[in-house]
DNA sequence: CGCATAATTGACAACGTTGTCATATAAGAT
DNA sequence: ATCTTATATGACAACGTTGTCAATTATGCG
């Protein structure tokens, strides 16, 4: 049931070395004997061990860390890093961190996981890879890693960083509630530790000095990326006395709280109350009304990230200098949660709007 | 960098294969020389290589096979996985299958998959652990699996086999329809390839036969578990001349998209026409009404069917005859698109209520 | 104390692969 | 035809671990 080199050297009548040349393309290996390999290869249907492969220091696995509860980014991340690693007949360990926030149980949690798997390198994910303390003593033990970080600039070590400019899409964002005439405009903000929040939070106090809005402390709520959070914050705000015309969520799950608490107090999105959330996870378009959001592909994002990884413990240097295409800015998706336009139900038609 | 087995050995003044014996518990290690190891292997923080450990036929790999593109489910199950696998020294393959239907191809892609990274075995996940082409054909090569189905009564194979009740849960959640009331009650099926949509479809006529509730042939519409394919059918149905009074979707996506066709047509839930989806998905309680749903904890369950794989192939074999928690009941979990009951918005609490 | 036996420890092969080096064969130059 | 060189192939070690079996040491018994 097991076939090994061995077996195919046999039936092909060569030296499992000769094999091993074939199956690895290493050439200096005659046309007559590689096709004899070949078919025998395909009649046993060969596959190389990669434990053995492994072992002997070819070939390798990579591994996806994440400590973000957030399904919906993990899963379709997930899928972009597998198309990646297929692709370049990478393995790959799937290592949720356990690990809140110790720096160095985080650390020595990889460290482990990379002796035990031979994990030749990582891909890391918010908050991780914006932990300047967990990257340092990954790079004191000469770990690779890429990562996907939140930033408006290219960081110092762009060449394995994959940024998102998420300040210059709140930016855009807030200056869409903006042009709707929005004065008081809401921030719910998202968990500390992801640079994310920041930088939302930055383009949109950016957003508000262009226009000449003064910025209003007591309109830019700290909390978490949660539903709840969302819920309990747009809860209180809008019983406040003068209860803000906008919210910018700075995701989606806050945004669909934020959603939620006005449906509960009564008050009519989008007439009312505009709504805009960040992330375009599924639900975004299928709340009632549907969010306005800013669009990441994540898929592509982490394929991205995973190959720059490969290429890095490939060990292939040099001639890519050119980092442009590290930068992602999020797509602007208008919805209906922050217009004013109505639309006849019976000859509604669901999709998007994008600008 | 890289600690070996024979680095401890050194360390300890021992040879290799006492670390070998101390490391895997095998007994026959003296106290004091066990302790010297012991110490070693901390201070070198030696983590055994799993690659040759795999190489060597001991530990090994499971694979998890999935074709569902519903991420939710997939990302909860992955966790059960993991956490199995984790706690067993288990190493895990996660692989999306591409293919969509040809039986052939994907045990061809399976087979291939185990071949390559010394996969022990599989735990499978609907539709393809529903499907018997594919089953036949995994045993014909001898490729062990556990499997997660739907199913009412403990299935042939019940000792690998975790099964869902969803026909008695579907039962409950029309029965509770019904007992609002409800005589016209719209089934929402989902793909036909899933035995769920068949077995929720059968609790719902069940609990409708035992009501003496003719059934409505024209109410029961076919359909996939996506959010659009809800909202289409229930755009349709709402729009017929006696509409119906609740809608029971085959899962919580499904009843989301009749939500919004609710709402597009302005029709009131739960005052008008009450909502129940399936599944318990996240968003479901972050509706506006929250959906009525079945939970089920996926990634419990998924976890289950790790350990009966890992204990399969581990060689395990006898005492555990008892397969009578091998069965789940998906928990009703009754929420607002299904209730008239009316609540203050200012002390509203957001949070469960279960039957 | 001396012997038989049990407990402990170590030397070495094996897993399936790739890298290194030597050998056999083919091609080119004189 | 002979020598040199390039090309093609194979023998064998190595990767880090576990299994087998032999060697050593400790223990029990008469």
């Amino acid at each position: 049931m097991k076939v090994t080199i061995k077996d195919v050297a046999e039936l092909a009548g060569v030296s499992f070395k000769t094999v091993s040349r074939v199956v690895n393309q290493e050439g200096g290996v005659k046309a007559e004997m590689r096709e004899k390999v070949q078919s025998a290869i395909e009649q046993l249907n060969y596959q190389p061990n990669l434990s053995a492969r492994r072992l002997r220091g070819k070939s390798a696995t990579i591994g996806f860390i994440y400590n973000n509860p957030n399904s919906n980014y993990v899963i379709t991340m997930l899928h972009g890093i597998l198309a990646a690693a297929r692709a370049n007949a990478y393995e790959l360990v799937v290592h949720p961190c356990e690990t809140e926030s110790d720096p160095g149980a985080i650390v020595e949690e990889i460290v482990a996981l990379t002796r035990r798997s031979m994990v030749a390198g990582l891909v890391l994910t918010p908050p991780i890879s914006e932990n300047p303390d967990i990257l340092a003593k990954l790079d004191a033990v000469e770990i690779p890693y890429s990562r996907i970080v939140s930033s408006s600039s290219p960081p110092a070590d762009v060449a394995r960083t994959i940024y998102i400019d998420d300040r210059q899409a709140a930016y855009q964002i807030t200056k869409h509630l903006l042009a709707q005439k929005h004065k008081r405009i809401c921030f719910l903000n998202g968990d500390p530790e992801h640079m994310s929040s920041g930088e939302r939070l930055e383009g949109y106090k950016q957003a508000l000095r262009e226009h000449q809005v003064p910025l209003d402390d007591t309109l830019v709520l700290e909390g978490h990326y949660t539903f709840e959070s969302g819920m309990e914050r747009a809860q209180q705000v809008l019983s406040r006395a003068p209860a803000p015309t906008a919210i910018f969520a700075c995701n989606d799950e806050i945004a669909a709280g934020a959603l939620f608490a006005a449906r509960m107090q009564g008050v009519r999105v989008p007439e009312q109350l505009a709504i805009a959330g960040f992330e375009d996870s599924p639900f975004s378009r299928q709340t009632w009304p549907s969010l306005t959001t800013a669009k990441q592909p994540m898929d592509e994002i982490a394929q991205h990230a995973t190959e720059i990884l490969i290429r890095l413990v490939g060990g292939e240097d040099g001639d890519d200098v050119d980092y442009s295409d590290h930068g992602y800015l999020p797509e602007i998706i208008v919805r209906e949660s922050s217009t004013y336009v109505h639309k006849e139900s019976s000859t509604y038609v669901h999709k998007e709007s994008s600008t």
